[in-house]
RNA sequence: GGGCGAAUAGCUCAGUUGGUUAGAGCAUCCGGUUUACACCCGGAAGGUCGGGGGUUCGAGUCCCUCUUCGCCCACCA
């Protein structure tokens, strides 16, 4: 016999139990994954690599949490789940973290030094230079310490993560998959690299992609400007004079009146006086500003594809560091605007932008004062200057922009998927049909993965980008920086004849978008391989489907021809009260460490549960202690039916554990109630649907405390077998129904009477509880009559342990026998000591009741 | 401008395929030292289901329409 006797605290707590916790998960492996298992037993999950180098919030939390609730439950269910993590350490974020940790910045023109150490005060303003490679190492030193500290606090929140299953997207193993990944690509023909316009930031000084643009609100003024014809000024409005210079063409619509005698002339800038074409073209709005447009390389994306479409030459005035270019372009040169381009030359757009202002006033081209207005303009989601287009060499991976069959095909793949919430492919679909060319992935970055290539380099001096020089799959990871490519000695590099490495940088959705390849082991580990890709869950926030969920679609099609994962879910946002978006530059984010310090781990689990896959959910902390709330009634309940008589407690213990003691009416209702609630939650589970599965669980519980506890107390201190039965019966199946919610409090409760872990208990099944049932109206009928003494009771004012003179019940016959079969439990419960008289009444849908206090 | 979602009690949300008097928790108010739990328990009050129209014996639920809010995308002359 089991002596729970001892292993039941008196004074059961919630603190130090993710401490405890959390250790002994990790000393007994419980969450270790058995690659032995075979692939139907297997549920492999294809975590987010969170960025290190920003911080978690609250939000990250909760989706994290809704991600463990699903692997808890495969767990249970017999699932051998594949649960790895990783760390987004790669790229910019991490960049601009050490610059401003450290305060250095990178400059690879500056060669390795060794000694170098960074300044212990960093002072922002003024970056210390060193080189890539110095600048490389302090990223690296920096995540490691970053990583340690989200690391731990998953374990505190408990997420059921095999610890030994990490990846770091800038890892070796990442960066042989990534280069594997891209070499792949380049052979088969999905990528390619093309000199040509690119949304360019200045900030940072690298190209970026669509899918990483945002659009947003920036000032300016509509400058109306003259440009000449034989036949008279022709205006028009542009809020971007500085292009003037780099102007190849005026356009208006084919059926806009006003210019129709234009067309197929030819009319000269104003200042420069070069001469540019009047071209027809549709997408020329007649309702915007004079309905004429001066087309420049480049103010926006209309004029590339008015550049392309109408191979109109390249005039490009703006550099990479965003400034006008200071050697005067030929087209200038010699020419009546020669003198003002050299007071351009050098200025930022914005400067440059008065100065043509003014050079245009002088000249009396300017035709009025600049208007005000609002417009949008295109960013770099991480940047804070509007982005320019500049040609420049980059490479490309084709994703359908442009391709429409590629982007039908890719958008069908989206039915393999099934989508939590469902109404989320409308995001994944309209993103795909709204593509615009294809995925641009080389980054002028530093901190990333190398793209695997050199270049020969000519008699010349000039490099062959059109034969470029591969590294082979055997020697990868590669640093083409540092290593020469085959059959070249370094001393070779930048040398005629020789070899140039590809400066860029792979972006880092290039690879984060092969998180399965990473961690199934792709090319590395075909065991592994084999048993858990394609994956079974994406998990993932509803923002980044353009991102992170499509790319990883686009590099699965081509790897394997099939989509990655058959589910994903989709975790809306922690939005503060205001329902904003939390920022840190609102100030409203809230701490993960505080309220998990304040609330514990199981309370924050409970509330992060309750927001809905893909329904964003309003920080409340008043919610938290209901949540804790709840685990401490796991707690006291399970003392009170666990622990012996003498402890003030019911005594039950595993020996009890038998449906057939179970005799008693109302106590079938409740074997009969849990097993209504395990088929559901079971049936939630399943549909990813942990908010209902929790719901329904959760409110059998507090019924089974108040009430039912309430009512079979005192038949249970009297010994009855059936009673006791029921109580284990319920803890058991309650405890495991809560488990993937409340881990820590329900292991907790698990190790007083149960050998090994709970998280690899079996999750339940109705048929634990025998066959046996009775009418679940039982336990209403009889928790109604204890409300309603409980409600005479209060309405007098009274203690509850007022003793009942008389019950007096009227109702339905029905009720009545029901009633009946539990009278003794309600009146033991309702301290009734007098006489109970039932009176059936069938005009009543419902019992009435009459309650007599005793005078004592 | 296009797409998606939401609107139910002061707050956060449930509400299955239409079916009695619309539910829960929090907050509020009232009461209770009740031998599991005061980190507790009991009770009460609180709603024209965003507006308007329609279908139906019957609409929170279905259809149309309007309004408001949120998110994603587009919008640089």
């Amino acid at each position: 016999m089991t002596n729970t006797q001892n292993r039941v605290p008196e004074k059961p707590v919630l603190e130090g139990l993710e401490a405890t916790w959390s250790a002994k998960w990790e000393e007994q492996g419980t969450y270790l994954f058995d690659r032995s298992r075979n692939r139907e037993e297997i549920y492999s999950i294809d975590t987010p690599p969170p960025t290190v180098s920003g911080s978690l919030h609250v939000g990250h939390v909760f989706s994290y949490t809704h991600t463990d609730l699903i692997a808890r439950y495969q767990r249970m269910s017999g699932k051998e789940v594949f649960y790895p993590m990783g760390w987004d350490d790669n790229g910019l974020p991490t960049e601009r973290r050490v610059q401003n940790y450290f305060g250095v910045r990178c400059d690879p023109s500056l060669p390795y030094d060794s000694e170098f150490a960074p300044p212990t005060k960093p002072d922002p303003k003024k970056q210390i230079p060193i080189s890539r490679r110095n600048f490389i190492e302090l990223c690296n030193q920096l995540v490691v310490e970053d990583e340690k500290v989200f690391e731990q606090l998953w374990r505190t929140l408990g997420l059921s993560v095999d610890w030994t299953q990490t990846y770091t997207t800038i890892g070796d193993g990442a960066q042989t998959t990534s280069q594997r990944a891209f070499l792949r690509n380049l052979a088969r023909g999905e990528a390619y690299s093309q000199d040509a316009p690119t949304l360019w930031d200045v900030t940072f000084q690298t190209a970026v992609a669509q899918a990483e643009l945002e659009a947003r609100d920036y000032p300016g003024h509509y400058y109306r400007v003259a440009y000449q014809h034989e036949s008279g000024p022709i205006h028009i409005e542009t809020t971007r004079p500085e292009l003037t210079a780099a102007a190849v063409a005026l356009i208006a619509h084919p059926d806009d009146e006003r210019y129709q005698h234009l067309f197929g002339q030819t009319v000269t800038s104003p200042v420069f006086g070069v001469e540019v074409p009047v071209i027809a073209h549709t997408l020329a709005d007649p309702e915007k500003g004079s309905g004429i447009v001066h087309c420049c390389t480049f103010g926006d994306l209309t004029d590339v594809q008015w550049w392309r479409e109408f191979q109109l030459p390249n005039r490009t005035i703006i550099g990479r560091d965003g400034r006008i270019l200071r050697d005067t372009p030929e087209w200038i040169a010699g020419g009546p605007g020669e003198a003002v381009y050299s007071e351009l030359a050098g200025k930022t757009t914005f400067s440059a932008r008065e100065a043509m202002a003014e050079a245009l006033r002088e000249a009396g081209l300017l035709d009025g004062e600049p208007e005000a207005t609002q417009r949008m303009a295109n960013f770099y989601e991480k940047g804070d200057k509007p982005l320019e287009i500049v040609s420049t060499r980059q490479w490309y991976i084709r994703n359908g922009g442009r391709d429409a069959d590629l982007r039908e095909r890719l958008v069908s793949l989206g039915n393999d998927i099934r989508w939590v919430p469902e109404y989320m492919q409308s995001r994944y679909t309209n993103w795909i049909e709204g593509l615009n060319g294809d995925w641009l992935v080389s980054r002028q970055r530093f901190f990333g993965i190398p793209f695997p290539i050199w270049y020969h380099l000519g008699a010349d001096g000039e490099p062959d980008y059109d034969n470029p020089i591969l590294a082979s799959e055997a020697e990868l990871p590669v640093d083409p920086a540092s290593q020469a490519p085959a059959g070249f000695e370094e001393s070779q590099r930048g040398k005629p004849g020789g070899f140039i490495a590809d400066p860029d940088v792979l972006d880092t959705w290039a690879t984060s978008s092969l998180s399965p390849h990473i961690v199934c082991g792709w090319e590395s580990d075909p065991d592994l391989f084999a048993k858990t890709f394609p994956m079974d869950l994406r998990p993932q926030g509803h923002d980044i489907i353009r991102t992170w969920l499509f790319s990883t679609v686009v590099r699965s099609h081509q790897e394997f021809g099939q989509v990655p994962w058959s589910h994903t879910a989709l975790s809306g946002f922690v939005v503060d009260p205001d329902r904003k978006k939390m920022s840190k530059s609102k100030g409203n984010v809230v701490v993960p460490d505080e309220i998990l310090s304040k609330y514990g781990a199981d309370a924050v689990r409970w509330r992060a549960a309750g927001a809905r896959p893909g329904a964003d959910s309003p920080f409340d902390e008043a919610q938290m202690k209901v949540g804790r709330r709840l685990a401490m009634k796991v707690l006291n309940a399970s003392k009170f039916v666990l622990a012996a008589e003498d402890a003030y407690g019911l005594g039950a213990t595993v020996d009890f554990a038998d449906p057939a003691l179970v005799t008693e009416p109302i106590d079938l209702t409740i074997l009969t109630g849990l097993r209504k609630v395990i088929t559901q939650a079971t049936k939630h589970f399943e549909a990813y649907d942990y908010a209902s599965a929790l719901d329904v669980t959760e409110k059998f519980f507090w019924s089974f405390c108040d009430d039912y506890l309430e009512l079979v107390k005192e038949r249970a201190k009297g010994g009855d077998p059936s009673a006791k039965a029921t109580f284990v019966l319920a803890l058991s199946t309650q405890l495991r129904l809560l488990a993937p919610f409340l881990p820590y409090v329900t292991e907790e409760v698990w190790s007083w009477w149960q050998e090994g872990s709970i998280h690899r208990a079996s999750w339940p099944v109705t048929n634990e509880l025998g066959e046996a049932e009775h009418d679940v109206h039982l336990l209403e009928v009889a928790a109604d009559a204890l409300a309603a003494i409980r409600g005479t009771k209060s309405a007098a004012k009274a203690s509850q342990r007022t003793k009942v003179a008389s019950l007096t019940v009227t109702g339905p016959q029905n009720q009545l026998d029901q009633l009946a079969l539990a009278l003794s439990d309600v009146s033991a419960a309702g301290s009734v000591v007098g006489e109970t008289t039932m009176t059936a009444d069938e005009t009543l849908t419902d019992m009435e009741f009459d309650v007599q206090l005793s005078a004592d």
